[in-house]
DNA sequence: AGATTATAAATAGCAAGCTATGCATTTGCC
DNA sequence: GGCAAATGCATAGCTTGCTATTTATAATCT
C-alpha cells in the first residue's frame, strides 16, 4: 500500500499554497508587504479602523497570530494602533499613510499571481477550480459545527 | 475596485492548506507525528537510508528547511543519521524501529483526512479537483524553467 | 600535489502559523 | 457598589517555512 502524494488532495494543496505564496512574495516584498500582512491590508483598505477582534473573525486566523502580525505592521510603518475611547480594551487598527497608498500596487500584484498561476487552463476550468474549493471549504466548516464532524476529528468507531 | 477573497485562487489555496494542516495535525499528533515530519516519513517508508539531498529533492523543500525538520525528527527518536562511508559529507537518514511502526496509522490517517475534506464532492469532482491542482502546479513549474516565466516575476512591460 | 571549485549539511535569523497562559478592562449579577 | 465572569490583547514558546552564511569534505584543473 504506497501512499502518492501526487494523488493526495492535502499534499497537492499544500504544495500549491506554498508555490502561491512565495509567488505573491516575490511580488509584493519589493513593495515592502508580506504573504501575512496581505490578508489584513485588504481588510482595511475596505474598512479601516477595524478591531483586532474584528480582523481576526474575517481573516479566520488566530488571536495571537493576528496581534504578532499587528506588531510587525505597526514597526514597518503600515499600522497605527489607537485605544478605543468606548472601551479601553478595544485597539483600533488605522491603515498610515503609507499603508493606504499600497492598495493598487498590491491588489495588481496579487491578481498577477492568480492570472499566471491559472493561466494553464481554460475559463470553465478556473470557475471549475474556484467552484470546488469553495465546496471543499463549506464542508470543512460543516465539520466545526457539529462539533468535530466529519473532518475534524476521526469518527472513532472501536 | 475590490479585491475579493472568496474569488481569488491564492486566498483560497491558503485557507485550504490551513484547514489541511489543522486536521491532519488533529490526527497524526496523538501517534508522535506533524505535519511537517509528515512527507518526510511517507519518503523513508518507501526508500529507507535516503540522504539529505535525495529527501530535499523528491520533497521540495529548502535544504535549511529539511536539516530542520531532520534535527527534530532525531530529536524525537523517529529517525537516525548515520555518515556515509562512501562520502563523508553525506549523511544516510534511517528510520528507527518507531518511526518504521508509524506507517499504518500515519497513513490511515491522512487517507481519512482526504477522504472526509472530498466527502462534499461527487467522484468525477475528485478527480477535477486533483486534476487541476496537477496542472497548476505544471503551469508554475514552467515558470521556473525558462527562468522567471508567467508565475515567477513580473514580466515587465515597462 | 596543490589550489580552486563544487557539493552536503549545519547554523543564524526572520515570518507566520499554532496552543496556552497572563493581564487589564468591562459586563452582569446580587 | 462590588465581585465574578467574560472579553480583548499581549506574551511565551513551539513548528514549519524561507534566505543567507558557514563549515567540512570531494572533485577538478592545471
Amino acid at each position: 500500500m504506497t501512499f502518492s502524494k501526487d494523488s493526495s488532495a492535502g499534499y497537492l494543496v499544500n504544495d500549491l499554497a506554498r508555490r502561491f505564496a512565495a509567488a505573491l512574495q516575490a511580488r509584493i516584498k519589493p513593495i515592502g508587504l508580506s504573504t501575512g500582512v496581505f490578508p489584513v491590508m485588504v481588510q482595511l483598505w475596505e474598512d479601516d479602523g477595524l478591531t483586532q477582534t474584528e480582523l481576526v473573525r474575517r481573516i479566520g486566523v488566530e488571536q495571537a497570530t493576528m496581534a504578532n502580525t499587528l506588531a510587525r505592521m505597526q514597526r514597518d510603518g503600515l499600522i497605527a494602533r489607537h485605544r478605543s475611547k468606548a472601551d479601553g480594551r478595544v485597539q483600533e487598527i488605522w491603515l498610515t499613510d503609507l499603508g493606504k497608498s499600497l492598495r493598487g500596487p498590491a491588489i495588481a500584484a496579487a491578481e498577477s499571481v492568480n492570472a499566471a498561476a491559472l493561466s494553464g487552463l481554460s475559463p470553465e476550468e478556473r470557475d471549475q477550480f474556484l467552484h470546488l474549493m469553495t465546496k471543499i471549504i463549506r464542508t470543512f466548516d460543516e465539520g466545526e459545527e457539529h462539533g468535530a464532524g466529519p473532518v475534524g476529528e476521526e469518527t472513532r468507531q472501536t
